[in-house]
DNA sequence: CGGCATCCACCTGGATACTG
DNA sequence: CAGTATCCAGGTGGATGCCG
Protein backbone atom coordinates (compact mmCIF):
# COMPACT_ATOMS: atom_id res chain seq x y z
CA UNK A 1 0.00 0.00 0.00
CA UNK A 2 3.30 2.02 -0.84
CA UNK A 3 1.64 3.46 -3.92
CA UNK A 4 -1.56 4.49 -4.53
CA UNK A 5 -2.74 3.56 -7.62
CA UNK A 6 -3.81 7.15 -8.68
CA UNK A 7 -7.56 7.12 -10.40
CA UNK A 8 -6.63 10.39 -11.64
CA UNK A 9 -9.38 12.37 -13.85
CA UNK A 10 -9.10 12.19 -17.76
CA UNK A 11 -7.01 15.04 -19.04
CA UNK A 12 -7.59 16.25 -22.44
CA UNK A 13 -4.89 17.97 -22.24
CA UNK A 14 -7.00 21.61 -22.41
CA UNK A 15 -4.20 24.37 -23.10
CA UNK A 16 -4.32 27.57 -24.58
CA UNK A 17 -0.97 26.77 -26.42
CA UNK A 18 -1.89 26.57 -30.33
CA UNK A 19 1.17 24.33 -30.57
CA UNK A 20 -0.40 22.12 -28.61
CA UNK A 21 -4.07 22.24 -29.40
CA UNK A 22 -2.75 21.45 -33.20
CA UNK A 23 -0.27 18.41 -32.12
CA UNK A 24 -3.51 16.85 -30.48
CA UNK A 25 -5.40 17.70 -33.46
CA UNK A 26 -3.26 16.73 -36.60
CA UNK A 27 -0.34 14.75 -35.11
CA UNK A 28 -0.40 10.85 -34.85
CA UNK A 29 1.82 9.66 -37.43
CA UNK A 30 -1.04 9.27 -40.18
CA UNK A 31 -3.00 12.10 -40.22
CA UNK A 32 -0.90 14.39 -42.11
CA UNK A 33 0.78 12.11 -44.75
CA UNK A 34 -3.09 11.28 -45.36
CA UNK A 35 -4.12 14.91 -45.66
CA UNK A 36 -0.92 15.66 -48.28
CA UNK A 37 -1.87 12.98 -50.36
CA UNK A 38 -5.31 14.46 -50.46
CA UNK A 39 -4.44 17.48 -51.03
CA UNK A 40 -1.90 16.76 -53.69
CA UNK A 41 -4.38 14.90 -55.68
CA UNK A 42 -6.66 15.70 -58.86
CA UNK A 43 -9.72 17.82 -57.39
CA UNK A 44 -8.20 17.27 -53.82
CA UNK A 45 -10.35 13.73 -54.05
CA UNK A 46 -8.98 10.18 -53.60
CA UNK A 47 -10.64 6.90 -53.25
CA UNK A 48 -9.91 4.86 -50.26
CA UNK A 49 -7.85 2.07 -52.45
CA UNK A 50 -5.73 5.24 -53.54
CA UNK A 51 -5.04 6.32 -50.43
CA UNK A 52 -3.97 2.97 -49.36
CA UNK A 53 -1.19 2.59 -52.19
CA UNK A 54 -0.01 6.22 -51.79
CA UNK A 55 0.53 6.54 -47.91
CA UNK A 56 3.03 3.81 -48.22
CA UNK A 57 3.22 1.69 -45.04
CA UNK A 58 -0.39 2.86 -43.82
CA UNK A 59 -2.45 -0.08 -42.41
CA UNK A 60 -6.04 -0.92 -43.66
CA UNK A 61 -6.85 -0.15 -40.00
CA UNK A 62 -5.17 3.01 -39.36
CA UNK A 63 -6.33 4.30 -42.74
CA UNK A 64 -9.91 3.66 -41.72
CA UNK A 65 -9.00 5.01 -38.02
CA UNK A 66 -7.78 8.06 -39.38
CA UNK A 67 -10.27 8.70 -42.13
CA UNK A 68 -13.09 8.37 -39.52
CA UNK A 69 -11.20 11.06 -36.93
CA UNK A 70 -10.42 13.60 -39.80
CA UNK A 71 -13.97 13.65 -41.06
CA UNK A 72 -15.35 14.06 -37.44
CA UNK A 73 -13.28 17.01 -37.16
CA UNK A 74 -14.09 18.45 -40.17
CA UNK A 75 -10.76 17.59 -42.29
CA UNK A 76 -12.06 16.41 -45.29
CA UNK A 77 -15.36 14.78 -46.63
CA UNK A 78 -16.84 11.20 -47.06
CA UNK A 79 -18.96 10.71 -50.11
CA UNK A 80 -19.79 7.57 -51.09
CA UNK A 81 -21.52 6.01 -54.27
CA UNK A 82 -23.78 2.91 -53.70
CA UNK A 83 -22.39 1.16 -56.98
CA UNK A 84 -20.87 -2.21 -57.26
CA UNK A 85 -18.22 -2.59 -56.24
CA UNK A 86 -18.61 0.31 -53.71
CA UNK A 87 -17.04 3.78 -54.40
CA UNK A 88 -15.93 5.87 -51.90
CA UNK A 89 -14.52 9.27 -52.40
CA UNK A 90 -12.73 11.54 -49.45
CA UNK A 91 -12.02 15.22 -50.33
CA UNK A 92 -10.89 18.07 -48.25
CA UNK A 93 -12.98 19.70 -46.67
CA UNK A 94 -13.22 23.80 -45.55
CA UNK A 95 -10.71 23.19 -42.59
CA UNK A 96 -8.71 20.65 -44.61
CA UNK A 97 -7.89 23.47 -46.77
CA UNK A 98 -7.56 26.02 -44.00
CA UNK A 99 -4.23 23.54 -43.38
CA UNK A 100 -2.52 23.32 -46.79
CA UNK A 101 0.07 26.21 -46.36
CA UNK A 102 1.21 24.46 -43.28
CA UNK A 103 1.08 21.67 -45.15
CA UNK A 104 3.27 23.16 -47.57
CA UNK A 105 6.28 24.65 -45.14
CA UNK A 106 6.22 21.44 -43.22
CA UNK A 107 6.77 19.27 -46.72
CA UNK A 108 9.25 22.07 -48.05
CA UNK A 109 11.44 21.53 -44.69
CA UNK A 110 11.39 17.81 -44.41
CA UNK A 111 12.22 17.58 -48.06
CA UNK A 112 15.04 20.18 -48.09
CA UNK A 113 16.93 18.45 -45.05
CA UNK A 114 15.98 14.63 -46.53
CA UNK A 115 18.12 16.30 -49.68
CA UNK A 116 20.80 17.94 -47.41
CA UNK A 117 21.34 14.28 -45.88
CA UNK A 118 21.58 12.58 -48.71
CA UNK A 119 24.30 14.44 -50.21
CA UNK A 120 26.14 14.74 -47.13
CA UNK A 121 26.22 10.82 -47.56
CA UNK A 122 27.09 10.89 -51.19
CA UNK A 123 30.04 13.11 -50.79
CA UNK A 124 30.90 10.94 -47.89
CA UNK A 125 30.47 7.81 -49.34
CA UNK A 126 32.48 8.69 -52.69
CA UNK A 127 35.92 9.09 -50.92
CA UNK B 1 0.15 -21.75 -29.43
CA UNK B 2 -2.33 -20.45 -31.72
CA UNK B 3 -0.54 -17.36 -32.15
CA UNK B 4 3.35 -16.38 -32.75
CA UNK B 5 5.01 -14.26 -30.45
CA UNK B 6 6.27 -12.23 -33.66
CA UNK B 7 9.64 -11.63 -32.95
CA UNK B 8 9.76 -9.07 -35.45
CA UNK B 9 13.07 -6.88 -36.59
CA UNK B 10 12.78 -3.02 -35.42
CA UNK B 11 11.51 -1.25 -37.99
CA UNK B 12 12.74 2.49 -37.98
CA UNK B 13 9.95 3.50 -40.32
CA UNK B 14 12.77 4.22 -43.48
CA UNK B 15 10.61 6.40 -45.82
CA UNK B 16 10.92 8.65 -48.64
CA UNK B 17 7.26 10.70 -47.90
CA UNK B 18 8.83 13.84 -46.35
CA UNK B 19 5.83 14.58 -44.15
CA UNK B 20 6.75 11.19 -42.39
CA UNK B 21 10.21 12.16 -41.98
CA UNK B 22 8.64 15.28 -40.08
CA UNK B 23 6.63 13.31 -37.53
CA UNK B 24 9.01 11.02 -36.86
CA UNK B 25 12.16 13.70 -36.25
CA UNK B 26 9.33 16.63 -34.69
CA UNK B 27 6.33 14.51 -34.24
CA UNK B 28 6.08 14.03 -30.82
CA UNK B 29 3.84 16.15 -28.08
CA UNK B 30 6.21 18.10 -27.08
CA UNK B 31 9.10 19.28 -29.52
CA UNK B 32 7.65 21.62 -31.16
CA UNK B 33 6.20 23.55 -28.31
CA UNK B 34 9.44 23.59 -26.76
CA UNK B 35 11.20 24.75 -29.80
CA UNK B 36 8.51 27.29 -30.52
CA UNK B 37 9.19 28.54 -27.27
CA UNK B 38 12.71 28.96 -27.83
CA UNK B 39 12.50 30.39 -31.06
CA UNK B 40 9.89 33.35 -29.39
CA UNK B 41 12.38 34.05 -26.65
CA UNK B 42 14.76 37.45 -26.95
CA UNK B 43 17.79 36.00 -28.91
CA UNK B 44 16.11 32.69 -29.31
CA UNK B 45 17.81 31.25 -25.75
CA UNK B 46 16.36 29.85 -22.72
CA UNK B 47 16.93 28.52 -19.39
CA UNK B 48 16.08 25.03 -18.27
CA UNK B 49 13.75 26.62 -16.03
CA UNK B 50 12.25 29.62 -18.37
CA UNK B 51 11.41 26.52 -20.92
CA UNK B 52 10.00 24.26 -17.84
CA UNK B 53 7.58 27.30 -17.03
CA UNK B 54 6.53 28.25 -20.50
CA UNK B 55 5.98 25.16 -22.05
CA UNK B 56 2.69 24.60 -19.69
CA UNK B 57 2.05 21.07 -18.59
CA UNK B 58 5.72 19.60 -19.69
CA UNK B 59 7.11 17.60 -17.07
CA UNK B 60 11.16 18.31 -16.12
CA UNK B 61 11.66 14.16 -17.09
CA UNK B 62 9.99 15.19 -20.69
CA UNK B 63 11.90 18.45 -20.56
CA UNK B 64 15.30 17.62 -20.26
CA UNK B 65 14.05 13.96 -22.78
CA UNK B 66 12.67 16.45 -25.72
CA UNK B 67 15.98 18.78 -25.11
CA UNK B 68 18.62 15.87 -25.02
CA UNK B 69 17.07 14.85 -28.46
CA UNK B 70 16.68 18.27 -29.67
CA UNK B 71 20.21 18.29 -29.41
CA UNK B 72 21.44 15.59 -30.51
CA UNK B 73 19.20 15.95 -33.83
CA UNK B 74 21.24 19.44 -34.04
CA UNK B 75 18.16 21.53 -34.03
CA UNK B 76 19.38 23.01 -30.36
CA UNK B 77 22.75 23.99 -28.86
CA UNK B 78 22.92 23.41 -25.36
CA UNK B 79 25.69 25.75 -23.44
CA UNK B 80 26.73 25.50 -19.60
CA UNK B 81 27.63 27.79 -17.16
CA UNK B 82 29.58 26.62 -14.26
CA UNK B 83 27.96 28.97 -11.83
CA UNK B 84 26.59 28.12 -8.39
CA UNK B 85 23.55 27.60 -9.07
CA UNK B 86 24.69 26.46 -12.82
CA UNK B 87 23.07 28.27 -15.19
CA UNK B 88 21.65 26.40 -18.79
CA UNK B 89 21.30 27.61 -21.77
CA UNK B 90 19.22 26.12 -24.72
CA UNK B 91 19.70 28.32 -28.37
CA UNK B 92 18.39 27.09 -31.76
CA UNK B 93 21.17 26.06 -34.02
CA UNK B 94 21.14 26.50 -37.53
CA UNK B 95 18.69 23.48 -38.37
CA UNK B 96 16.41 24.53 -35.71
CA UNK B 97 16.60 28.01 -37.21
CA UNK B 98 15.68 26.45 -40.66
CA UNK B 99 12.06 25.30 -38.69
CA UNK B 100 10.86 28.35 -37.85
CA UNK B 101 8.61 29.25 -41.07
CA UNK B 102 6.93 25.54 -40.72
CA UNK B 103 6.40 26.41 -37.00
CA UNK B 104 4.99 29.84 -37.45
CA UNK B 105 2.37 28.62 -40.02
CA UNK B 106 1.33 25.69 -37.56
CA UNK B 107 1.14 28.68 -35.22
CA UNK B 108 -0.48 30.31 -37.68
CA UNK B 109 -3.42 28.24 -38.48
CA UNK B 110 -3.70 26.63 -35.19
CA UNK B 111 -4.27 30.02 -33.38
CA UNK B 112 -6.80 30.76 -36.15
CA UNK B 113 -8.50 27.44 -35.43
CA UNK B 114 -8.84 28.06 -32.05
CA UNK B 115 -9.94 31.78 -32.31
CA UNK B 116 -12.87 30.02 -34.48
CA UNK B 117 -13.96 27.92 -31.94
CA UNK B 118 -14.50 30.38 -29.50
CA UNK B 119 -16.25 32.71 -31.76
CA UNK B 120 -18.77 29.96 -32.30
CA UNK B 121 -18.96 29.43 -28.57
CA UNK B 122 -19.57 32.31 -27.48
CA UNK B 123 -21.87 33.64 -29.90
CA UNK B 124 -23.80 29.90 -29.22
CA UNK B 125 -23.92 30.65 -25.81
CA UNK B 126 -25.78 34.28 -25.52
CA UNK B 127 -28.15 33.12 -26.79
C1' DC C 1 -13.92 -2.30 -53.10
C1' DG C 2 -14.09 -0.51 -48.64
C1' DG C 3 -14.27 -1.50 -44.75
C1' DC C 4 -14.86 -3.41 -39.17
C1' DA C 5 -13.51 -6.30 -34.95
C1' DT C 6 -10.19 -8.15 -32.14
C1' DC C 7 -6.02 -8.63 -30.06
C1' DC C 8 -1.65 -7.14 -28.52
C1' DA C 9 3.40 -5.16 -28.69
C1' DC C 10 5.60 -1.22 -28.02
C1' DC C 11 6.33 3.50 -27.26
C1' DT C 12 5.17 7.90 -25.23
C1' DG C 13 4.87 10.33 -21.60
C1' DG C 14 3.38 11.09 -16.57
C1' DA C 15 4.34 10.48 -11.38
C1' DT C 16 7.48 10.27 -7.90
C1' DA C 17 11.65 10.58 -5.59
C1' DC C 18 16.34 11.87 -5.35
C1' DT C 19 21.08 14.54 -6.67
C1' DG C 20 25.22 17.66 -7.67
C1' DC D 1 19.06 25.61 -10.66
C1' DA D 2 19.18 21.77 -13.56
C1' DG D 3 18.76 17.84 -13.79
C1' DT D 4 18.62 11.87 -13.22
C1' DA D 5 16.40 7.34 -12.12
C1' DT D 6 12.68 4.32 -11.80
C1' DC D 7 8.32 2.72 -12.54
C1' DC D 8 4.18 2.11 -15.03
C1' DA D 9 -0.56 3.47 -17.26
C1' DG D 10 -2.46 4.34 -21.22
C1' DG D 11 -2.38 5.41 -25.98
C1' DT D 12 -0.75 4.42 -30.74
C1' DG D 13 -0.51 1.67 -34.19
C1' DG D 14 0.43 -3.06 -36.36
C1' DA D 15 -1.36 -7.96 -37.54
C1' DT D 16 -4.89 -10.83 -38.63
C1' DG D 17 -9.27 -12.32 -40.00
C1' DC D 18 -13.86 -11.56 -41.56
C1' DC D 19 -17.91 -8.97 -44.02
C1' DG D 20 -21.45 -6.46 -47.13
Amino acid sequence: MAKKPLPKEKNIYETDCPILYAMKMIGQKWKLPILWYIADAENQTLRYRELERKVVGITATMLTKCLRELEQDKFITRKQYSTIPPTVEYSLAERGKTLIPALESVYQWADDQMKKENKIQTSDSLS
